[in-house]
DNA sequence: AAATGAATTGAACACCTGTTTAATTGCAAC
DNA sequence: GTTGCAATTAAACAGGTGTTCAATTCATTT
């Protein structure tokens, strides 16, 4: 019989992802040990086994799981309205999003080439997919410029502010998003 | 005395170079291990300490050379003019001297942490001169936006065309430059 | 209290890590 | 042809790698 409230299993798990997500964004995954992640957890390295299959699953379910929580969380905070609004609402919810996420986004970011081929086209499927929203946005603005490198120009742009963004600066969140939603603007506005 | 030609020393060490860039880009500092760097020279492991102190040197004389060339060939280039003129060849000197050298951006830009602080604080310093020369023209052109965050969205935008253009693409590197001038030209220019 | 099965350990596996060093090779100078 | 030194090798060092597995602990159910 099934235990009725969450086993032990499952109370470690959600460690082991956390001690896995803050090494690999502070060490890399390369450099961060089964041995370590474990250490971290309170646990021996074979303990580990029982919640990933391996080194690799252990990444890329990181990477998944931020991309369709990424999906998702667009498709929950798409607005209606004008092309216009969109943008503007695209540039916020990416921003503040990726805020939220650094070791996640900074991870997906740097260990794309740590992944199996096949881990890897699941990952890059979802960034294409992501990068879609932001390409249909911009051709509903009808901007004059080539769709698919200005949407790379403002993806990059966007995600650009992880970087450099920490809490407690000199702009806040929403300053930063307000800055942001301006440059685009600006950036996809027909040449005077 | 001293040899009249080059020593073997001195046609091996920039074979070190090359062969350390095109692994470290390819998979890593961290995954890339001495033995597989002296693999590609065609020497044993042990030889490669003729040419290096350590291999975290390999890793920071890489880093500190192409940051040097970017700075040194910057100055070279840097036209007077007008402002605009100025952020127009800043755009394309930067889009096409790092197409030039897409493995060791691609380095400069993934294995900073990998460096000892010491190192780290060197290369961020010379990040932080070339910030610099990009705020300061964005200041000339007297863009009534926050300068800093320009420079580095500015920056983000341009550096992020590595991770996607390839030569034999839709557009070929001018193409490439033309179109982020324009877009970096809206992105200064005025709200209407 | 006994039984059950999940969770964990600790040791082992085969191999790889950066680095050092004595011994050897290769080559230019005399 | 011998000397002398730079370049290279092969082996060794101490330790780390991801992963497996029999043995053990632990907590729950009966």
């Amino acid at each position: 019989m099934a235990r009725k409230s969450g086993s032990s299993s499952e109370k470690t798990r959600p460690l082991v992802r956390a001690a896995a997500l803050r090494l690999f964004a502070q060490g890399g995954y390369a450099a961060v040990s089964m041995r370590q992640i474990a250490a971290e957890v309170g646990v021996q390295a074979g303990a580990l086994y029982r919640y990933t299959p391996d080194k690799q699953s252990l990444l890329f379910e990181l990477m998944r799981v931020h991309m369709e929580e990424l999906l998702v969380a667009w498709a929950e905070a798409a607005p209606q309205g004008t092309p216009l609004e969109r943008l503007d609402a695209f540039v916020r919810f990416h921003i503040h999003h990726h805020m939220d996420r650094a070791e996640a986004v900074f991870i997906s970011y740097m260990e794309l080439r740590n992944l199996t081929p096949e881990n890897f086209a699941v990952i890059e499927g979802m960034r294409a997919q992501y990068e879609r929203v932001l390409e249909d946005i911009l051709t509903d603005c009808g901007a004059d410029t080539d769709g698919k490198l200005t949407t790379l120009a403002v993806l990059a742009m966007l995600t650009g502010v992880n970087t450099w963004y920490r809490e407690g600066g000199r702009l806040d969140r929403a300053a930063v998003a307000d800055s942001y939603v301006g440059l685009v603007r600006r950036l996809v506005s027909a040449t005077a």
